[in-house]
DNA sequence: CTGAAAGCGCTTACAG
DNA sequence: CTGAAAGCGCTTACAG
């Protein structure tokens, strides 16, 4: 009831009526159903709005319509690359199609993510959730409200975008086992994390085909810290070859190995995933292409999609990550690295849960 | 007035007033004004609230106060990670203030910025834009519709966080110069950053002082390719130590240093902008850590501080950028590059005036 | 302390 | 093709 705080008022519909000399309906429909308009009316009014600089009010119309215009995209971390470009994609989309993006950095927690979709649900028209770590009885809660999309999280009955990075994975550890390294490592993140799980699984299996030893390590939020500290661990268990959750544990790992005077691809071969930073790190990284852009675009079309044709879609849309070969993979080094005769599989205490990033 | 195309409509004011046995005015207080009320039918109406899963309707909310409870953080590009990270200063403090986050990327185009602005102003009550692009007319334009708060860009009468660089550019140089470099470089981004313009600034001035010779190449757009293909132009110039923009040009002129054969720091120093990245790079950058985070948390606390006490303030908060030393700069080479006697701030053309970072 | 009612700025069935 | 009017879900002077 009070007039808004802002500076200078919007003029509203109504001015621009009585300015035209036409209802408020005829300005209404000038802009959100022309069709069904005299042409010479459209100009009449279009011009006279924007003579008087006259916007439609988003918010009113929201109300009315409950179409608000907006879609929001939660993810545990925009500083992480794989995430900051998927922003990148899915903002660029999404304005492409006439909607503007909420963003939402839930610290990877699930409870952050749960508190930012009941916060902004009435403001949007559906969400798109990145490698959502919320637990599966919430997100189905919310399904029921208000359409979702996630993206890296194989949920059955909700849309989702599933980069597929098995394949590339898999050829990875094939590529290690030619070059004949035999105790391989895979470094992942936290067990929420369903694109950590999944490689897991594709290094086990594919190690296991050939006949490799492999160490899975849990680095818990995957950043450079948690690479490097996971190196002494490593070495310990005679490790010659290790694949990441994602590049910047890998460029962790290959600081750490630098300061303790070993070499990739010499002494140890490294294989990351994203393939936003691998093209920068010293040695340029092996890595998994994981199209984090294309991916946040996908899941954008897909939620607006099912907005404008329901019912929305329950299924998955598949991404294929690809291995890019650049720097980081060679031979198996010659000389043994010293093995500790560890059992395979267990967590070494060095790795570092969850190291904090923050300032 | 048709039903939303929600799956499951929420339940509004209305229903919680029923069931609660009071007026709708009285479950709006409870939610907005509680001091108001009674302690006990402040329970009665939260409890049943609770138990009908109701949430105010921001929507409804925003058109009846004029108050969007939104923000809108308007940026060049999501991707670059100072402002990925400024992001998440931002989107956290808002959150902690109770307002949720519009994203707007405008792939560096001043156009792009206008147009997001013009579209989200009526969803929010304010803005920050990161470093705009914009031109100071559209800006200033504006700033007379809605609150403001700009980050990296010096125009006078506007509120703004300006993260101060000069200090840390200038003891870089101090350095460099007592190391014994006679010929330097600072590689900057287009000339419509503010950011990079105070730094070149502060690099010839600082490098005046010593007597030094400094080149000024405009990199373009700041990412990894753009300062990889300055190198032979540095070199060209007999530079033998640099300072960048950002990181990510700093990183980029070291890949491209080492692919010539050449080592950092034994054969030239570096010093990048950011401190982002910085610690991740081989060998580590010393680099001029900028606060992104704290500069996007501090432009939040101006647009919401000037929100609750008008008038907004027009005044600037300064942060001191601070010269974090890593690896990356040592003594002047022994033996001189070959110089092919250049005039100083020749824009050589080996540059890359805007590679494009995209897929 | 609480309620009835007007109003925020739109959209859209319903008439004409 | 165009207009009058109700309604979207809240908030808030105004009464009591």
């Amino acid at each position: 009831m009070t007039k808004p705080p802002t500076v200078n008022a919007s003029p509203t519909i109504r001015l621009v009526a009585r300015e035209a000399g036409v209802s408020q309906a005829t300005v209404s429909r000038a802009f959100s159903q022309p069709d069904l308009l005299t042409p010479a009316t459209i100009e009449k009014v279009l011009s006279t709005a924007k003579r008087l600089g006259y916007v439609p009010n988003q918010v009113a119309r929201a109300l009315s319509t409950g179409r608000a215009g907006n879609i929001a995209l939660i993810l545990p971390d925009v500083a992480d690359s794989f995430f900051s470009s998927l922003v990148r994609g899915a903002q660029a989309q999404a304005y492409k199609r006439g909607y503007a993006t909420f963003i939402g950095d839930s610290d990877e927690t699930g409870y952050l993510e749960d508190v930012l979709i009941t916060k902004l649900a009435a403001q949007v028209d559906g969400f798109v959730l990145a490698s959502p770590r919320i637990e599966e009885k919430l997100i189905r809660k919310h399904v029921g409200r208000k359409p979702i999309v996630i993206i890296n999280r194989d949920l059955e009955g909700i849309a989702r975008v599933l980069v597929d990075t098995v394949p590339a994975f898999t050829a990875a550890v094939n590529l290690l086992a030619s070059l004949g390294h035999r105790t391989i490592a895979y470094v992942g993140a936290t067990s929420s994390s369903w694109a950590s799980q999944q490689r897991a699984e594709a290094v086990a299996v594919a190690g296991a085909a050939h006949g490799l030893r492999v160490v899975q390590i849990a680095a818990g939020r995957p950043n450079h810290e948690a690479g490097r500290s996971c190196v002494d661990a490593l070495l310990r268990e005679g490790v010659t070859a290790a694949l990441t959750v994602g590049d910047i544990v890998a460029q962790g790992i290959m600081a750490g190995l630098s300061e303790r005077g070993l070499s990739v691809p010499h002494d140890f071969s490294l294989v990351g995933c994203d393939d936003i930073i691998a093209s920068t790190t010293y040695p340029p990284l092996t890595s998994v292409n994981a199209f984090s852009a294309l991916a946040g675009a996908n899941a954008v079309d897909l939620l607006l999609d099912g907005l404008a044709n329901p019912p929305s879609p329950t299924d998955s849309h598949v991404i294929t990550g690809e291995l890019v070969t650049r720097s980081t993979v060679g031979p198996a080094p010659a000389k043994k690295q010293p093995v500790q005769g560890k059992t395979r599989g267990q967590k070494p205490r060095a790795t570092t849960p969850n190291p904090s990033r923050r300032k």
